[in-house]
DNA sequence: AGCACGCCGACT
DNA sequence: GTCGGCGTGCTC
């Protein structure tokens, strides 16, 4: 009789390393065990080295490249069938390849944390509970002393089931577990009651003008395809997100809905509620471990039919997938910038073709990438022409700083606009993207400026706080009041932020509110919502902040827009540096007139003259994207050429720098430099020295996907398998959304 | 990463 | 004499 062939597994562990381990399954084991427990996508429990890990089961195989008396057993089986539904399961194998991540850490670091821990998920549902045999068997005269637990015993005899949320509002949680204790009752899990479909929505839909109309009929809901739905603030996207929700809820599908920060954003998610009367759940970051692995069950089992979330979502299983929505799609928190460098817009894609479903991609300033998408067919480019509820697009002013005096940032005319909109009882938003006092302290004798000892930076001057603040790595310090280097005392805060332009507006307006919104001034809890509330009243005030007010909150009274620096977008050496600049103003921009006062935007800069300024201001968004891109071209930068940067960081700059050329010799001697393919560097980062490390990299490019993915792959295991590769801490960026 | 082994400095 | 610093090697 032949030997029969031994039965290996391929499993992923959490760790860094860019390989699969094998295991044994030994023959008594396999007999035994249901084949759906040894599936891909089955949690296993493995010795590795030392030490005892949760794995994932990748593949089968017959064979190993590793000695066969080496392979050890596998330890338990966690999962009676795959955790991962097969689509997702291929959505992480295809997306660790893509932005080469090791599996084992882009599965481990991205499920949720119980189950890493080798949770078993459990049936979701409502918690309830019932009486116990020995409960039910229970005389009338019994627990006559305890009668909180007599009256939980009768409310049960009458209802047979309650659910633990009901039963909390008449006791509490100690009578529940007394009788629990006791034996009297027991719990059980309820599955939700499903919702008729005619029963769906709370509210009924807003009536659509033609253009939403035309938007909502050209997605296909039966079958992937890619919209990119383009159209400015206060055109009424998130109407059509709802329809196009119920539609899926008719289907009896899922929807996943994506959005950059969810804690900036609580009335998008009340507005879903307000809406469907289905099971919602949100994915943020103040969830508890249980909390999320729930929600992440609820979507795996198919009770939440709508799940929102932020990037990492992206990842949430789905029982019946029927619609992604993935809304501000520009925006840079989709990329995730540290360990599994993942974009959650790119691989929403990815996913929405894998499962066969509609995506939809929603923006008032699209990305490049998704405007080329566009072009070139791959996605639809669905435009919003009007404003839902005609109300009139604002009207732009640049303003010359070169020509005008100004005060804390703000410029005699933009001071003007300001007291005229508040003595007409109106809003004001001024945006600065700068928070503390000031961006500087200098020296007036010798022109000494704090600098930080970890980065190369400045200091910022935080008064109310009395600290000395660098914002790149959070190190502190009083303010001097003595220049260290000469001894004066004629140290000054050059340059505004936004802590010295609401003193001053304050002075100016002492019978105004002025309401400063940035991460400093929302450190305390509902302290937003506080201004949000004060905005949403309609008294006139002058809000100032960072570009978290250009985010999240529509501020419906707002009828100036005061930008006090346009200036730093335009010289950054990112090469995206003018896409986000026309982003941001824009988005900026869309926060004024709404209702039926025309909004004001004035825009302070240096450089009136600036081409890109101007295209911005006299025809909007789409045309300057229109005139950004075919400059990407000609320059061969994305969306035209595909790019790869590898990092690396240490406390001494020669060995980062050492190991990336390092690098660049292993990627030359597999694939020398021609026309298909660049390196660059390595260079030190934007910012050479941050925190202490010294950062560099190396840039590849190509014409092509295809040739960068198996050369980054190949060069990652040389790297991996050198010793400099462990005195660095270096990573792979694919699609970098930052040099 | 995480963990062990191993070889040199200042302390109970 | 030991405790512990981090260089080096390994994980099926």
């Amino acid at each position: 009789m032949p030997e029969p062939a031994p039965l290996i597994l391929r499993v992923a562990v959490p760790s860094p390393l860019r390989r699969l381990f094998d295991y044994l399954v030994p023959p008594e084991l396999a007999e035994k065990t249901p084949a759906s427990a040894l599936q891909p996508g089955c949690r296993v429990t493995v010795a590795f080295g030392r030490r005892e890990v949760t794995g994932l089961i990748i593949e089968h195989s017959d064979s190993s490249e590793f000695a066969m008396s080496k392979l050890k057993p596998i330890g338990q089986l966690i999962d009676s069938e795959p955790l991962l539904p097969p689509s997702l399961f291929k959505l992480f194998v295809w997306a660790s390849r893509y932005y080469q991540h090791p599996i084992g850490d882009a599965l481990f670091s991205t499920l949720p944390v119980l189950l890493r821990k080798g949770e078993r998920p459990t049936a979701q549902g409502q918690k309830c509970w019932q009486l116990s045999t020995l409960g039910k068997g229970l005389g009338p005269e019994s627990l006559k002393q305890a009668r909180q637990q007599r009256a939980l015993i009768d409310a049960l005899r009458t209802e047979q089931i309650i659910s633990d949320e009901r039963l909390l509002e008449q006791f509490s949680r100690g009578i529940i577990s007394q009788l629990k204790q006791k034996s009297l009752i027991e719990s059980l899990v309820r599955a939700e009651p499903q919702i008729a479909s005619q029963n769906m929505l709370k509210q009924d839909h807003l009536a659509l003008n033609s253009s939403q109309q035309q938007a909502i009929d050209r997605i296909d809901h039966h079958s992937f395809n890619c919209s990119l739905l383009d159209g400015v603030t206060g055109s009424g996207k998130t109407e059509i997100y709802l329809q196009c929700i119920e539609k899926a809820l008719r289907y009896e599908r899922q929807t996943l809905v994506l959005i950059p920060e969810i804690n900036l954003t609580p009335q998008t998610e009340k507005r879903f509620r307000d809406r469907f009367n289905v099971p919602i759940v949100t994915l943020h970051s103040g969830l508890s471990d249980k909390q999320r692995l729930s929600a992440w069950m609820q979507a795996r089992d198919g009770t939440a039919k709508i799940i929102l979330g932020t990037r990492s979502a992206i990842f949430t299983p789905l029982k019946a997938p029927g619609l992604i929505i993935l809304d501000e799609e520009h925006d840079q928190s989709y990329k995730q910038q540290e360990g599994f460098r993942y974009s959650a817009r790119d691989l929403a894609v990815i996913r929405a073709q894998q499962e066969n479903m509609p995506i939809i991609l929603g923006s008032a300033t699209p990305s490049l990438e998704s405007l080329n998408n566009c072009h070139n067919g791959r996605y639809q480019h669905l435009i919003l022409s009007a404003r839902a509820g005609n109300s009139i697009q604002p009207s732009w002013q640049l303003i010359d700083l070169k020509s005008e005096r100004s005060n804390a940032g703000i410029a005699a005319s933009t001071m003007a606009a300001i007291s005229d909109t508040i003595n007409h009882k109106q809003q004001v938003l001024v945006f600065l993207n700068r928070r503390g006092f000031a961006p500087a302290l200098l020296c007036h004798q010798c022109g000494w400026t704090a600098q930080c000892h970890s980065c190369d930076s400045r200091l910022t001057v935080h008064r109310a706080r009395d600290r000395l603040i660098c914002h790149h790595c959070d190190f502190q310090q009083r303010i001097a009041r003595q220049c260290p280097s000469c001894q004066s005392r004629q140290l000054v805060a050059a340059g505004e932020g936004t802590e010295r332009s609401e003193a001053f507006l304050q002075q100016h307006f002492p019978n105004t509110k002025v309401l400063r919104v940035d991460r400093d001034s929302t450190r305390k809890k509902g302290a937003m919502q506080e201004v949000f509330d004060i905005a949403d009243s309609g008294e006139p005030c002058i809000l100032i902040g960072t570009q978290m007010l250009a985010k999240g909150h529509h501020f419906e009274n707002v009828t100036l827009v005061a930008v006090l620096d346009a200036d730093s977008g335009l010289f950054s050496p990112d090469f995206r540096s003018h896409e986000r600049m026309g982003q941001l103003l824009t988005q900026v921009a869309g926060r004024s007139g709404r209702g039926n006062v025309p909004g004001r935007v004035f825009v302070q800069t240096h450089q009136p003259d600036h081409p890109l300024l101007e295209l911005l201001i006299a025809h909007g968004y789409s045309h300057f994207a229109d005139q950004l891109l075919p400059q990407r071209q000609l320059t061969q930068l994305p969306p035209f050429r595909y790019m790869a940067v590898i990092r690396a960081e240490s406390e001494r700059a020669e060995s980062a720098e050492g190991f990336l050329r390092l690098a660049r010799k292993i990627a030359e001697s597999l694939l020398p430099a021609n026309q298909a393919l660049g390196y660059l560097g390595p260079l030190p980062a934007i910012m050479e020295k941050r925190a202490g490390r010294f950062r560099y990299l190396l840039q590849i490019d190509a014409d092509e996907r295809a040739t960068l993915g198996p050369l980054l792959s190949a060069v990652a295991t040389q790297l991996e398998n050198h010793k400099d590769s462990r005195r660095v801490r270096w990573s792979i960026d694919v699609d970098p959304q930052e040099l």
